[in-house]
RNA sequence: GCCUUUGUAGCUCAGAGGUAGAGCACUUCCUUGGUAAGGAAGAGGUCGCGGGUUCAAUUCCCGCCAAAGGCUCCA
């Protein structure tokens, strides 16, 4: 008997019944065999050495794989679990699943407690029995053995986890000493594990509930080669080190107080002309792409929410209303700019000539996120959104919607950001009572953004349960300068509100018609934008947003003045500039410059004051030797324009 | 919101049941210098907030607030 194996690039290879992914690895070379970790066989993820069900198709999973990684830190969980067994006879284990960046397992050590420093002797002995080479061996279960074998062992979790599994769907995976209850897959053997790092450790609930018991929760990642896990570690620092919380405070742009109170950010002076650079900038753009700035209150009245349906879906999580004088009103204040908008569009009747109209507004908005979440400028109660609402006729979406895909890519191509995902956030599958709105005008809206975006020729992925209450969304995703994701522009398709708020149009057949509306926010929100600025160029800000551009360093204070001249000339070319002015020695002042770091350092002595030149020093790069104020005015005007050159096409 | 940890000068942090210390920053003075830290002196704290125990609390206990990490990734 043979059975036929299609691989990804459409090939048929013929092997013999019983044939497993490894050998159809092992028939192509030797060199892939060694790195298949698993292998998706019609689909589902499976053991590299699991006999193959039949004719199949089969695609190789390797490192390079997410679902390869995925099966190697399912592994190392199982191998962490043997170590932790040794070392800590009679614990119990509940579940040890992938994440992504590694894997945990969550253990009952019953009195026991692990700390850091234990963590040296879990990964020796990991990589002890990891160099074992022990096989994961894979076996069908029935329940009834399955509960035998656990109840023997002592672990309720296990059994927990059993009673909820049909008979027959039950498997066990053992390596060495340590069988575990688990649907797989695993890797061949546990010699593929070759760098190790437990990295920390968290009390966790069985469950994810909290009435529950709190077990030890151990994290852990492992790599293939210790060279990756190197890097891996070396990538940690980095990002601590760009953390925008710590960055926002060395370089003066943001700060919190308790008394002003949790998430409610307060930008210092250098924070905000950068924030409202970026500000100008949008507003610059969305201005020629015939955009219309409107400004509207920071509260309410309830019956605005209530129209909209936010009172309804966030009013009991939100900041509580606001009393008057007067009993019975209450105002709130303002958790998104949309329902204002629609009342801006409706504050007088509209032609079908002149839309879209296009209403933007960098809008403040207040949520109250629960304590747990607030985290730097990335999750806060109060934050700026670049929001703007379109409403165009059903026929204009389409175009509309790829305007706004194109300011976007603008936006994020200007800012440096070349690496990003767009994301569709369609309504769960399941769950529909979560969204308001007919079935009929969600397909419209889901069609809509489909269409779009293949038009477009996006690359994108679906995400199910992930669109707003309203309508779906196309999000972007982001990738910094370390490969770390990050949500940033939105854009939603919306016939729902248009509908609560009545909104009209007067079409060509003379008939009142109803407008769909366009939410949309290429930065998300300005608090966020910059925090992911900061880690995305490590501070190191583009010249055309740093807060200063140069800084004037004066030998001595006899060229004090001729700093403030230069100052002057500078302040002319609109150059951003300030003078160090203090008695200290110049290379004092150069490494406070470095260390602020100030992309351009001006030197000024007495060479510099006699030749009417400057010293122009880089930050990060060196002495770029001297030169006139106006020859310096040139540079800085061409490495702006080469930063933006992206926006202007 | 829940769990764990933390909260001492502007910043980074040390300290102990008898009301506090370092480095940097700051102020003043000396020094007037050429590409990543010149020298000296001084000033600066309700030890997160509120309560309790004690002769005495910043330290021990309780509550609150804030921050960090984790949870809401279900074999």
């Amino acid at each position: 008997m043979k059975i036929n194996v299609t691989l990804p690039d459409g090939t048929v290879r013929e092997y013999e019944k019983g044939a497993t992914a490894m050998d159809v690895a092992l028939s192509i070379s030797e060199g892939l065999a060694r790195n298949v970790l698993s292998a998706k066989v019609d689909g589902e993820v499976r053991d590299a050495n699991r006999p193959l069900p039949g004719d199949c198709t089969v695609q190789l999973l390797t490192w390079k794989d997410d679902e390869g990684k995925a099966t190697m830190w399912h592994s190392s969980a199982h191998l962490l679990a043997e170590a932790v067994e040794a070392l800590y006879p009679g614990s119990k284990f509940a579940i040890g699943p992938p994440i992504e960046n590694g894997f945990y397992y969550d253990i009952d050590l019953g009195d026991k407690m692990i700390g850091d420093g234990d963590f040296k002797a879990i990964e020796q002995k990991m990589k002890e029995l990891a160099a074992k080479k022990e096989s994961f061996i894979r076996r069908e279960v029935p329940k009834a053995e399955a509960i035998a074998y656990f109840t023997e062992k002592g672990d309720e979790y296990k059994l927990e986890l059993i009673d909820d599994l049909e008979d027959g769907t039950i498997s066990f995976y053992t390596q060495g000493n340590f069988t575990d209850l688990c649907r797989g897959p695993h890797l061949p053997d546990t010699s593929y594990i070759k760098a190790i790092k437990v990295m920390s450790v968290a009390g966790a609930y069985w469950r994810g509930d909290e009435k529950r018991k709190q077990l030890t929760r151990l994290y852990g990642i492992t790599f293939p080669k210790q060279k990756e896990l190197d890097e891996y570690l070396v990538l940690l620092e980095e990002a601590k080190k760009r953390d925008h919380r710590k960055l926002g405070k060395e370089l003066d742009l943001f700060t919190f107080s308790e008394k002003v109170g949790a998430g409610l950010p307060l930008w210092l002076p250098k924070g905000a002309a950068l924030r409202e650079r970026l500000v100008n900038f949008l507003k610059d753009l969305q201005e020629k792409s015939g955009y219309q700035q409107v400004v509207t209150p920071h509260i309410a009245h309830k019956d605005l929410y209530v129209t909209s349906g936010h009172y309804d879906k966030y009013g009991a999580d939100s900041f509580q209303p606001i009393r008057t004088p007067d009993p019975g009103e209450e105002f709130f204040l303002k958790p998104m700019n949309c329902p204002h908008h629609c009342e801006i569009y409706k504050s007088r009747p509209h032609s079908y000539k002149d839309l879209p109209v296009r209403y933007a507004e960098f809008g403040t908005v207040y949520r109250y996120e629960q304590s747990g979440e607030l985290h730097g400028l990335t999750r806060v109660r109060g934050f700026t959104q670049d929001d703007a609402h379109l409403f165009c006729t059903p026929e204009q979406v389409k175009e509309e919607f790829m305007k706004v895909i194109d300011l976007v890519l603008l936006v994020f191509k200007a800012l440096n950001f070349t690496n990003y995902e767009a994301q569709v956030s369609l309504r769960d599958k399941e769950d529909r009572t979560k969204y308001i709105g007919s079935d009929e005008n969600w397909e419209k809206a889901e069609n809509a953004i489909m269409e779009a975006v293949a038009e477009k020729g996006m690359n994108t992925v679906v995400e199910y349960g992930e669109a707003a209450f309203y309508g779906p969304k196309l999000d972007f995703m982001v990738k910094d300068a370390l490969g770390r994701k990050w949500q940033l522009g939105t854009i939603q398709v919306d016939y729902n509100l248009p509908e609560r708020f009545e909104l009209e149009y007067v079409g060509a057949d003379n008939q009142k018609h109803r407008p769909v509306m366009i939410h949309r926010a290429p930065f998300g929100s300005l608090e966020r934008f910059v925090a992911v600025l900061i880690e995305h160029t490590a501070g190191r800000f583009p010249l055309w947003l740093a807060p200063e551009q140069a800084i004037i360093l004066p030998i001595s204070e006899k060229f004090n003045e001729t700093a403030h001249q230069v100052g002057e000339l500078l302040k002319e070319c609109d150059i951003r500039a300030v003078i160090d002015e203090r008695n200290e020695k110049i290379g004092r002042k150069i490494r406070d410059a470095e260390m602020a770091k100030t992309p351009f350092m001006l030197i000024i002595g007495e060479k510099e004051a006699g030749a009417g030149t400057i010293s122009v020093r880089e930050h990060g790069q060196g002495d770029l030797g001297s030169m006139t104020p106006a020859q310096f005015k040139t540079l800085v005007e061409e490495r702006i324009k080469a930063s933006l050159s992206g926006s202007v096409n």
